[in-house]
RNA sequence: GCGAAAGUGGCGGAAUUGGCAGACGCGCUGGACUUAGAAUCCAGUUGGGUUAAACCAGUAGGGGUUCAAGUCCCCUCUUUCGCACCA
């Protein structure tokens, strides 16, 4: 017989609901606040199976600190808007708005059959004007601290989403969301001032419980090194071109000056050299080479020589400024002063077009010569044709160039960040819109505060257009100047997601509030969050931006610690045959067909038993079987012997005159305890847990006849039943439940607190010697644990095995393990 | 190319941080119960070896430290991930 899940799912779920048992008050006498979040889902349609293993993990630890005693919020809510809402809706000719309620309703109906503890009184969907109206809000407030800016400048424009990405939003050169190639395309755009915070964000000491992982990945996205900036000033228009550099003790032997096309420099040339077009031509191919190639370290040097010079600051020499397509602008200052003699990337373009060597540094035996040099040599050394700091040591010389070109006015010592302010702009409907009205007497004027939200116009006709569908939207696009009152146009550019999920969890504390994003009171009783569970997909993009924007709320007051999410786990993702489930790979395993045939518990036991909740998990229809047959065999024991575990359970464990089998069995349920302990608090390992589970459920079931033990050891049976009842309950809250209540329990598993291992019964009175002969295993023996060493020696040296190995030898040494092993040491005679 | 992590049965994965390798589950083999199947239960399951034991080998490969190594050190190989013209 199977256990009637069908049944009491839905039963407990209901109960749940009823006694409120997952609303979270925002402050419980005696109990300390515990906020647990998993990331919240995009709603695409339906649920899948990383959704269903992302919650599953969440719930468990969710469930396991309200055992504790935890006053605990786990809430959910949804990623609502987006460009895949936009293109379903073009696709299926509806409204982005229908498709993702629709899909909202459905998920919600799935998270619900799961029986997940989500306190649904908090939800929230990013689409609602009751949360984007806060965006807009935060918007205006970043921009009061002059967080906010407008550029023109050269972006990253995906031609298949018809908008701009953020450089985070760009992988290997394609857009991170449908793969297709990313090109380099001059628009206005706005900014946030993330690089304000770079050196912030590098400080990851607030983090109790973070993946090395993670922190690894963002430090180099943020990649921060220190180096000079040098100005070069070009001979005729007198510019300056600033370089950045980490090897200012090469700055005696720059050749030439290399820049990007896109840099000011040349674009301002080219404006006034409109005559040079094999130039202008050279550079419009090179901006529209695809990011991938032109990033790519094989890729082809290539370059053109603008005629123009510009003067070292060091020495007075005329350096050839030359356009290349190895240079980033997006790097340091968008400019660099070539060493061909000691930059690898510059010997290469240097010996292709014929442009002079000069040999600053030499090694230590002196033996380059620059004719001979094949690559470029990088390596430290003694400076030479370098003025006067010839024959001082490189690494010392960096400093004191350094120095002394700041002291001179020549530049000055700074620190560069990879990471780049963050692009928000996007040119499409489905998202918050940037509250900001165009005036042509003052300018971008933002939208006051009681006007907000500005409202996302309904009446739109999505796909009409490749343009921003809410530019055909005349009434909206139109309006006054909240500043003058003459007329004005709204901004149509709408903010990243990003944007929307940079500050959720937040809100969560406090989703209803009318007046602000969320009450500062409230949220100091939450945050941050404490654990945090996704993918880590977001270690560059969501996890940087919300640990920016809680800086930033920081330093306006809304909230008070520095770091968003204390302890951050990064779940594996879901695969199916060895490879990542996938609508293109056609592999995507729909998990309700098995929700229906097996029951929530037995998915969520086999997505947290299959494999640590960090590691990728293998998606098994034969796994989901053996959970599932776990699942009743716990069951059964209720059904089989719930009376008697009812009449003799007792909430403690009395220390009782027991027979050597019940001694063993409350060994077992005590270990049980300490291990499943052990394993969630301190390295969530609920694989492991549910195996200790298992291995104790084996030890009951072992017990044949549990009628016709003697009163004391039936308290004792009953106690491994009864305890490993609760102990499922972060795993399989509803089989759980069930059970509990079947050996007459009343009130909710989590009520009954967190069962306790008793240290006394984990002593045995013997212990098992393991004997080794030279390393090796030759014998075991029980003793009791009074047993004294000499008497162990004895007893290994006289085994009948162990004897055998002795013979003709000389015993070197002995050596006692206690309670573990004695392990004797032998020669030849 | 640089950096990080990892490599354990047929499979997913365990191993008090140096102390019985393979917990637990899947799968498989045999048996019980069934007219039969399903379900369930029992036994077995690293390889070699043996009627059974003993024993031998064994944690990617090689070397080392130690009474004792999956675990620590050195070298090699492989895989995964991240970064990759970052000046």
């Amino acid at each position: 017989m199977e256990y009637p899940f069908e049944v009491f799912e839905k039963k407990w779920q209901d109960v749940w609901k009823k006694e409120r048992v997952f609303n979270a008050e925002n402050q419980v006498e005696g109990k300390e606040n515990y906020f647990v979040l998993s990331m919240f889902p995009y709603p695409s349609g339906v649920l899948h199976m990383g959704h269903v293993s992302n919650y599953s993990i969440g719930d468990a630890i969710s469930r396991y600190k309200m055992m504790q005693g935890y006053n605990v919020l786990q809430p959910m809510g949804y990623d609502s808007f987006g460009m895949p809402a936009e293109n379903f809706a073009i696709q299926h000719n509806t409204h982005p708005r229908l498709a993702t309620e629709n899909n909202m309703a459905i998920m919600q109906g799935q998270l619900t059959a799961m029986g997940f503890g989500f306190d649904w009184q908090r939800t929230l969907a990013t689409s609602t004007p009751e949360y984007y109206r806060w965006g807009q809000w935060l918007f205006k407030r970043l921009y009061e601290k002059g967080l906010v800016y407008k550029k023109t400048s050269f972006v990253n424009w995906c031609d298949q989403c018809q908008t701009v990405l953020a450089n985070e939003q760009v992988e290997d050169g394609k857009c991170w969301r449908d793969g297709s190639t990313v090109r380099q395309k001059e628009m206005e755009q706005w900014y946030f001032k993330i690089t304000d915070y770079a050196e912030e964000l590098l400080d990851f000491s607030k983090m109790i419980d973070w993946p090395e992982r993670v922190i690894t990945m963002q430090k180099n996205w943020i990649g921060r090194s220190t180096g000079t900036e040098i100005d070069f000033i070009e001979e005729t228009t007198k510019d300056k071109i600033k370089v950045f550099t980490t090897r200012p003790d090469t700055i005696f032997g720059v050749t030439f000056m290399a820049l990007p096309p896109e840099h000011e420099y040349i674009r301002a040339l080219l404006k006034t050299e409109a005559a040079n077009s094999d130039l202008a031509d050279f550079c419009e191919k090179v901006i529209n080479e695809d990011k991938k190639e032109r990033g790519s370290a094989e890729q082809k040097k290539e370059g053109f020589f603008t005629g123009k010079y510009c003067i070292n600051p060091v020495n007075g020499d005329r350096v050839q400024i030359w356009v290349t397509n190895y240079v980033l602008m997006d790097y340091g200052t968008g400019a660099v002063m070539a060493v061909p003699a000691h930059d690898q990337r510059d010997f290469e373009f240097a010996k292709k077009y014929n442009i002079a060597l000069k040999l600053v540094i030499q090694n230590q035996d002196k033996s380059l010569v620059l004719e001979e040099m094949t690559e470029a040599y990088v390596e430290p050394g003694i400076l030479v044709n370098s003025d006067k700091f010839n024959d001082k040591d490189s690494n010392k010389a960096k400093e004191e160039i350094s120095a002394w070109i700041d002291e001179n006015k020549m530049g000055k010592t700074t620190i560069t960040y990879r990471l780049r302010d963050w692009g928000v702009s996007r040119q499409r409907y489905w998202g918050n819109p940037i509250p900001v009205i165009h005036c042509d007497k003052c300018g971008s004027v933002l939208v006051p505060d009681e006007d907000l939200p500005v409202l996302l116009p309904d009446n739109v006709q999505v796909g009409k257009t490749t343009q921003n569908p809410l530019l055909s939207v005349a009434e909206w696009v139109n309006t006054t100047c909240p500043n003058c009152g003459g007329p004005g146009r709204r901004e149509t550019d709408t903010m990243d997601t990003f944007v929307d999920s940079s500050w959720y969890y937040a809100r969560y504390t406090d989703s209803k509030n009318t007046e602000m994003p969320f009450s500062p009171e409230i949220a100091e009783k939450w945050l941050p969050v404490d654990q945090y569970i996704g993918g880590i997909e977001h270690a560059c993009m969501h996890l940087i931006y919300a640990r920016f924007f809680h800086k930033f709320m920081r330093d306006i007051g809304l909230v008070k610690g520095d770091e968003p999410f204390a302890r951050l786990l990064t779940q594996g993702m879901v695969c199916n045959l060895g490879s990542k489930m996938s609508k293109s790979k056609g592999n995507g395993v729909d998990p309700q067909p098995y929700i229906d045939r097996y029951g929530s518990d037995a998915i969520r036991v086999f997505m947290l038993f299959a494999s640590p909740p960090e590691k990728d998990v293998d998606w098994s229809d034969d796994g989901v079987v053996g959970a599932f047959r776990f699942l009743n065999r716990v069951y059964r024991q209720a059904e089989n012997y719930g009376d008697l575990i009812n009449e003799y359970y007792k909430p403690y464990s009395p220390d009782l005159d027991i027979s050597k089998e019940m001694k063993e069995l409350r060994f077992s349920t005590h270990t049980m305890m300490k291990k499943w302990h052990e394993d969630i608090e301190e390295k969530l390992q609920f694989n492991t847990a549910i195996a200790g589970i298992m291995e104790h459920l084996n030890n009951v079931s072992s017990i044949k006849d549990p009628e016709n033990l003697n009163t004391n050891d039936k308290i004792i049976y009953a106690e491994a039943n009864a305890v490993m009842f609760r102990l499922i309950y972060p795993f399989a809250p509803h089989v759980s439940e069930e059970v509990w209540s079947m050996i007459g329990q009343t009130g909710l598993v989590h009520e009954s607190g967190l069962p306790k291992h008793n240290p006394l019964y984990l002593v045995t009175d013997e212990v098992t010697y393991v004997v080794q002969v030279n390393g090796k295993l030759r014998g075991k023996i029980d003793v009791s644990l009074e047993t004294s060493e000499e008497e162990i020696k004895e007893l290994a040296l006289n085994l009948e095995n162990v004897v055998k190995f002795l013979e003709d030898k000389e015993i070197k040494k002995i050596i006692v393990v206690k309670k573990k092993l004695v392990s004797i040491v032998v020669k030849p005679k």
